[in-house]
DNA sequence: TCCGTGGTACTA
DNA sequence: AAACTAGTACCACGGA
């Protein structure tokens, strides 16, 4: 059952449709939706999957209403997903182009939209004159045409499932935070920085280094935070660099290396997670970042605000359980590398994966000397090196698990020609931009100079690259989102422990939930006396999504996991 | 003063 | 030894 909510001329308006998109009624006139979604949701276990063209437009408002659904359809998503699919054979088409559009996704942020909820006083206006309810309907119809016109549409409804779920999770983790002690933050800031300094002011300790920089390369007007200036400086010493950046310096033997990269150190951390990061990001003990599903190409999330796909081992001390409460920090082991062997049934990768650590598994198979050098190899075979160790290691790979080898070939070959390739359940990689295929054409002119011909064959290289890591980045996101699926459903099948807290409704605040994710990496704020069981949902919904994903074929996904009190106690 | 670009560093 | 995927975000700098 689905059911479809939207603004109609007459105001905020439901209607509900059958599995197959037909009516199953007439439109319903909706005067509080809040009202209405509690009549009809039975959250965790409800047969509704509520369709919207974007839930971050509107689930906020149903969760500061205390209400959470179970399930959703994100047409903004799901549109972006199958109008990309190589794999739908009718595409998406009609509708206002609304659906492509980057509008939708810049209106989610804006946080006004009263018109959402109560649309009175708004009818009339042009930009409502349209009847939006009927073309969100209409739009549904023709993603269930897509799919149902697609090879293999099983794993691409599964991926909408997914991704929408994904939409709920991101909503909610903006929703509850990350709980933050500004109190450990800020010591922790003391202690490496100095006293706390306004804006615009050098920290004590940074002022020490900044000295001590300018003495050594005698230069006592030199700005430490101008890599002009310091490459300049370096230059004059006779020091062959061509950079500032930190790894060059360390292969520099020059008695200024040690201040400057600890100065270099500090200024980062002062600069993205400093005191004005906090100030203008925690708030009564929580860092509330935005989470941007689909966000990235190959089904990555992307973020804004606060940086918080980027946190800092540095700083993750100060993320912090509440008083009573435990953080279950949990990460896939070489989640990449076992996609890869699923994706391309490689049986022997895969039970080099047998135990928690593949590396180690490949290493035993004989088919290279040390875990790092598995490493790197592994990393080399989905990035695509073509120079040093990595490039080097890579054919030692290709001859233990061939299979798997010549899946990821095949992917970077396709994208040389400029051909689109696809996730696991569905996702295709976007097709090269019109200057690629200017540069492609160019090159096969019988004018072409060997100049076109290496320009053609370096960005045709490049493309291979990214299309070679998209397989297993786009799938490696479709497990991420199963996994965290499996997880947000059981995680709210656990009985509440004091339904009479605040936000009852919710249950963030009296029930184990989600509150970051991290391409591979989740952490789930818990009462202490769920975490033991937290765990072993976590674990079980790995495997749920092993077998989404992969079915039967036997490649493991092993976690690590830590039941901590803070973010820097879990191995990362 | 505003804005785009390059340099740098952090994450998986 | 510093190339080989995907991102966000800061700062300095220089041109309008």
């Amino acid at each position: 059952m689905f059911i479809v909510v939207g603004r109609a001329q007459s105001g905020l308006t439901a209607h509900r449709l059958n599995d197959d998109g037909s009516a199953a009624g007439d439109p319903e006139r909706v005067g509080d939706l809040g009202a209405f979604v509690r009549s009809v949701e039975t959250f965790p276990a409800s047969e509704v999957r509520w369709v919207w063209d974007d839930t971050a437009r509107w689930y906020p408002r149903l969760l500061e209403a205390g209400l959470r659904v179970a399930r959703c359809h994100d047409l903004r998503l799901c549109h972006a997903i199958l109008r990309d699919s190589a794999r739908v054979n009718a595409p998406v088409e009609g509708g206002a182009g609304a659906w492509s559009s980057a509008e939708q996704a810049d209106d989610a942020s804006g946080a006004g939209d009263e018109a959402l909820f109560d649309l009175g006083d708004d009818v009339g206006r042009d930009d409502l004159a349209t009847d939006r309810l009927t073309e969100t309907v209409d739009e549904l119809r023709r993603q269930l045409a897509a799919i149902t016109s697609a090879d293999e549409p099983g794993g691409l409804r599964l991926l909408l499932a997914a991704e929408s779920a994904g939409a709920l999770i991101a909503a909610e983790m903006r929703f509850a935070g990350l709980p933050w002690s500004s109190a450990v933050h800020d010591t922790a800031l003391t202690e490496l920085l100095g006293p706390r300094v306004g804006p615009g002011v050098r920290p004590q300790r940074m002022e020490v280094l900044a000295s001590a920089i300018r003495a050594t390369l005698e230069d006592p007007l030199l700005n430490p935070d101008s890599p002009q200036d310091v490459l300049r400086a370096l230059r004059r010493t006779g020091a062959m660099v061509d950079s500032t950046r930190a790894w060059e310096l360390r292969e520099l033997d020059h008695p200024v290396v040690p201040p400057l990269l600890e100065y270099k150190k500090l200024s980062r951390l002062l600069a993205a997670n400093g005191w004005a990061w906090m100030d203008a990001w925690v708030r009564d003990g929580r860092f509330r970042a935005e989470y941007l599903p689909g966000g990235v190409v190959t089904g990555r999330w992307a973020a804004r605000g606060g940086g918080v796909l980027q946190l800092p081992k540095q700083v993750r001390s100060a993320v912090r359980a509440d008083p009573g409460w435990k953080l279950v920090v949990a990460d896939a082991a070489q989640l990449e590398p076992r996609v890869l062997a699923g994706l391309s049934g490689d049986t022997a990768m895969a039970s080099a994966g047998h135990g928690v650590d593949m590396y180690a598994g490949i290493v035993a198979a004989g088919a290279v000397d040390t875990r790092q050098h598995a490493k790197i190899a592994m990393l080399g075979a989905m990035y695509g090196a073509t120079s040093g160790e990595s490039a080097r290691l890579m054919p030692r790979l290709a001859r233990a698990y061939p299979r798997a080898i010549a899946y990821v070939e095949t992917a970077a070959r396709a994208g040389e020609r400029g051909e689109v390739v696809t996730s696991r359940l569905g996702r295709s990689s976007p097709r090269p931009g019109e200057g690629w295929l200017k540069t492609q054409r160019q090159a096969s002119d019988p004018d072409a100079t060997p100049a076109d011909e290496r320009r053609a064959r370096s960005s045709a290289r490049d493309w291979g690259r990214f299309t070679r890591n998209f397989v297993v980045q786009s799938s490696a996101a479709e497990w991420a989102l199963c996994w965290m699926a499996e997880l947000r459903g059981a995680l709210a099948a656990i009985p509440r422990t004091d339904a009479s807290l605040g936000l009852a409704g919710t249950g963030f605040a009296d029930a184990p939930h989600l509150v970051y994710f991290l391409h591979d990496e989740v952490i789930v704020h818990t009462p202490e006396e769920h975490a033991d069981r937290v765990a072993a949902i976590l674990e079980e919904s790995a495997r749920r999504a092993g077998r989404l994903l992969f079915g039967e074929f036997p490649v493991d996904f092993p976690l690590g996991i830590g039941v901590v009190d803070h973010y820097g106690e879990a191995k990362g």
